[in-house]
DNA sequence: ATTTATTGTAACCATTATAGTTACATTTTG
DNA sequence: CAAAATGTAACTATAATGGTTACAATAAAT
């Protein structure tokens, strides 16, 4: 299972994207997300690393830098899962075995089509859509 | 990161469905994983509730229910990852907040599609792929 | 029948990841 | 200068993961 980090950093996007109006600090967002407001600043950390939020210390609050219909889920899914794989593979087959010697290129070779697949469903959406799902319960 | 019991139980997959001649023991295909004997019995207790592998005490090593071609990755990563969910969501989001009512139901929707993008490239690929790309290195 | 080899599973352990927390330096605003 | 934020290091508790030992249960071989 994925960490909860990626659910969070679409909260707390979603929650500056709303409340442009206001300082939308960390301890907002905690009180939003429910969780201690460092949480909240470690993953916004995240997110202005990936050029998706801006502020900063002595600033109050969070913005945007996009607008939220330019801001994919792949996007955040990349600000907050930095560059790693989504499928672990066994570290040390036996490379004097036929099946150990290659099953990891094998694995590679599909194991990324799926990932790919899944990104490619993040990149169709944005936080626009999140913040529109929102609304029609 | 997904754990490594997706990618094992295809690497023990790989190895019954290319050692029908042999007895494909847990201590064999622990020497070709490179791990402990009982790591591969878990994983193949697993395989077997999921009706893609034969096998019991007194037995010695595994067999495939199915044909190669007619076992997809889904089949095993469903085995595997016994219903759960692929991304995980914060838990307890504030109710009084109208961000915070409604995240869950708006994440599952995107995340749900996400989750059936991958499964459903997963459902595209069988144990017989990986195979073949063992040998087209 | 007895021996042998194997699987199934419980129990335990070490390592790591995760999320929460405290503390404090840094920075901007007023 | 004071107040209010953020950034980040450091520490903690909890849980997941994978490895290991141990042993009962089973089937096959002799």
């Amino acid at each position: 299972m994925i960490n909860t980090r990626f659910s969070v950093a679409i909260h707390i996007l979603t929650l500056v994207a709303t409340n442009s109006d206001k300082g939308v600090t960390s301890n907002f967002i905690a009180g939003s997300v429910n969780t201690n407001p460092v949480v909240i600043r470690r993953i916004g950390s995240l997110l202005k690393k990936a050029n998706l939020l801006k502020g900063g210390p002595g600033v109050a609050g969070y913005s945007l830098v996009a607008e939220p219909n330019k801001i994919t889920l792949l996007d955040i899914y990349r600000a907050v899962t930095t560059g790693e794989e989504l499928f672990a593979v066994h570290d040390q087959p036996n490379p004097n075995c036929d099946v150990g010697k290659n099953i990891q290129s094998s694995l590679d070779i599909s194991l990324t089509r799926a990932q790919q697949a899944m990104e490619n469903e993040l990149n169709k959406q944005t936080l626009a859509d999140i913040i529109q799902h929102l609304s029609i319960q």
